[in-house]
RNA sequence: CGGGGAGUGGCGCAGUCUGGUAGCGCACCCGGCUGGGGGCCGGGCGGUCGCAGGUUCGAAUCCUGUCUCCCCGACCA
């Protein structure tokens, strides 16, 4: 029963002012969410009919591989955390009980369910197994935003596979790749399945799907079947015009130039024929480490380091690159597998060199030199390690030694097997990760293989939230008047308009049209308010479902039923007022199934 | 954590500089008109001005402290 006129349904003319991104904007003003604190929302009937309509689509493709749904709790005890490590992550929230026992609120349920495998898998006769919940997952986000797009508390369907040997992880990955191409495909978002980052610790691999859209957190790089997180892409550099080989580098007077762009006016010479000079410090062994994963179901932060907490050992490196190009955290951390920082003036000064004139000639080895690999053979400008002055026709494997590594960010123009890199924003909806060991191992979960050999169980992990496909979408496909739902989205199948006051007999015609399709078991809201023509049209829009019939006086003389179209707000056939018992049910049935 | 901004009725805002009866639009309630694109007229309800303390005859306004929210960055799914 979904009429207007007794259904919780605020829509608002103007978006809070704090909002910024379209899927906020719209969610809200279209009542869908309502926000109680940072990060923290409220799901209002129509919101949570959208956020079922997706749940519903990832139950059925989870089944469809045969994963098998159950509910762990969100409240549990510190102690497997502790035992992973994941005690450790800043974003999990931690409190005590009033007999002052340590819990936790869980953030993803690795420990959860590996602990509960553990117990009662013995054989390889139960193996393998995927197992999944829909549970709410809270994060002490350092900052929350745009709406559902980053909550502090949300809804994620986890699921986690368990094998004997790594490939039968293969296989349980690619059953899941499937089966979130088929969500991804079903929900009608425009998306990419992505590389990801595996972390720090290296994993085995990990995916991410992206929704592209304005209010994406993340950046994707795309070149014709390329697709990457930029936080790992890589790809060929566009050519710079090398300098004039020299024999042996040369001195060159640059007062008071400390800037790549600043240099390279000054001599006369593109950007990328300098080296740029990156000194980074290193934290070897620091227990605090962790990827840049940790809040996802496929987490893999650095080793529990059980027993005495390592000492972090610091060490200064020098990463060069070309001047033209920016030094990528992630693919950098992924290099020295482990965490950096760039380092202070004083550190950069008291082992290398004046700040801004830095180079690697002359270092002796004293300080490791990190080569990006985008820097092709030839002579370049550096630092000279002095005060106003730098080097000009330095080159590599001549005037220093190095290791090679790619560290570079990707950029627009690059290119893949020929293609051109773009690079766009995305909100990453879902991943996947192969774990490995990284929890059967502190967990204990083990079998026995056909030879009473006592195994590990190796993991995958597999996270995708509804909330961020229902925002995805929004963004994806919202215009000037509202939001346009993918039809498998979408709250109602139809959005009925009543024109004319209550008791008209094109109101009466309206209520007819209602009967039949609620008999007919089509999900309508039904607009029975007692409110302006506009209005309803302009709510109607707002809340975007994709088929909007209109009933009024127009409707009784022409004898029917007036049909648009949300996207793209066209008009369509009308459909007869007076119909045989389903067939109007059936005519709007098969309108649906042309629907994007 | 760094930078910036904001807390005044359900939503959007003015008032704060220069202390003196809390205001506007929308929404809401009542009555009437209108009835195919947020329509019109009239009458209403609703606010401890985020919180605490201070200054003052008097504080939304000045001072101190504090909480919360938003944006950018850092960080991070």
């Amino acid at each position: 029963m979904t009429r207007l006129s007794e259904y919780l349904l605020p829509t608002e003319k103007q978006a809070p002012a704090d909002a910024e991104a379209i899927s906020h904007k719209l969610m809200v003003r279209a009542g869908l969410i309502r926000q109680m604190g940072a990060g923290i929302w409220t799901w209002l009937p129509a919101g949570w009919r959208v956020h079922e309509r997706a749940v519903s689509i990832i139950r059925q493709e989870m089944e469809a591989i045969g994963a098998q749904e159950m509910l762990m709790p969100v409240l549990q005890p510190a102690e497997p955390w502790r035992r992973t490590g994941r005690i450790a992550i800043e974003e999990l929230f931690k409190l005590r009980d009033r007999k002052d026992a340590e819990l936790v609120l869980a953030m993803t349920h690795e420990e959860a369910v590996t602990s509960h495998v553990a117990q009662i898998v013995r054989s390889y006769r139960d193996l393998p197994l995927i197992l999944y919940h829909f549970q709410v997952k809270e994060r002490d986000e350092p900052r929350p935003r745009a709406g559902v797009l980053r909550t502090r508390e949300f809804v994620m369907k986890d699921s986690y596979s368990f094998d004997r040997d790594e490939q039968g992880l293969a296989e349980r990955y690619e059953l899941h790749v499937r089966a979130y191409d088929r969500i991804m495909d079903r929900s009608g978002l425009r998306w990419y399945r992505v590389e990801a980052d595996v972390g720090v610790m290296g994993g085995l691999g990990a995916h991410e799907y992206m929704a592209p859209c304005p209010a994406g957190e993340n950046e994707v790089a795309l070149a014709g079947s390329y697709a990457a997180n930029v936080e790992v892409a890589s790809a060929q550099p566009q050519p710079v015009p090398s300098l004039e080989h020299a024999e042996a580098p040369q001195s060159v007077q640059t007062p008071g130039l400390t800037s790549v762009a600043e240099v390279a006016g000054a001599l006369g010479v593109p950007e990328g024929a300098l080296l740029k000079a990156y000194p980074v410090v290193v934290q070897e062994g620091d227990p605090a480490a962790r990827t840049q994963d940790a809040d996802r179901p496929g987490a893999q932060e650095d080793r529990p380091d059980r027993g005495e907490p390592a000492q972090p050992r610091e060490r200064l490196v020098l990463v060069l690159l070309r001047g033209d190009h920016r030094v990528n955290e992630v693919k950098l951390a992924a290099a020295l597998r482990a965490r950096s920082r760039p380092a202070q003036p004083e550190e950069i000064a008291a082992q290398i060199g004046p700040p801004g004139f830095v180079g690697p000639v002359g270092l002796d080895g004293r300080v490791e030199v990190l080569l990006d690999q985008a820097v092709s053979e030839g002579c370049y400008v550096t630092g000279a390690n002095e005060r106003d002055l730098h080097l000009r026709g330095v080159r590599p494997g001549r005037d220093f030694q190095f290791r090679s590594v790619d560290v570079r960010a990707v950029c627009e123009g690059d290119t893949v097997a020929g293609v051109p890199v773009t690079i766009e924003p995305a909100i990453e909806v879902a991943n996947i990760f192969k774990l490995g060991l990284r929890y059967s191992q502190p967990l204990g979960a083990s079998y026995l293989d056909e030879r009473g050999q006592e195994r590990p169980i190796w993991m995958g992990s597999y996270g995708i939230g509804p909330a961020r496909i229902a925002a995805a979408a929004v963004e994806q496909y919202a215009d000037e008047h509202g939001i346009s739902w993918p039809r498998a989205l979408s709250p109602f199948a139809v959005h009925l308009v009543a024109l004319g006051k209550d008791g008209t007999p094109e109101r009466q015609a309206a209520e007819e049209v209602y009967e039949q399709l609620l008999a007919a078991g089509v999900q309508a809201l039904y607009d029975d308010r007692d409110a302006s023509p506009g209005e309803k049209f302009a709510d109607a829009e707002l809340i975007g479902c994709p088929l909007r019939l209109t009933v009024g006086k127009r409707s009784l003389t022409s004898g029917e039923i007036e049909v648009q179209l949300r996207r793209g707000r066209s008009d369509a056939a009308g459909l007869p007022l007076a119909g045989g018992p389903g067939e109007l049910a059936q005519a709007v049935d098969a309108l649906w199934r042309t629907l994007p």
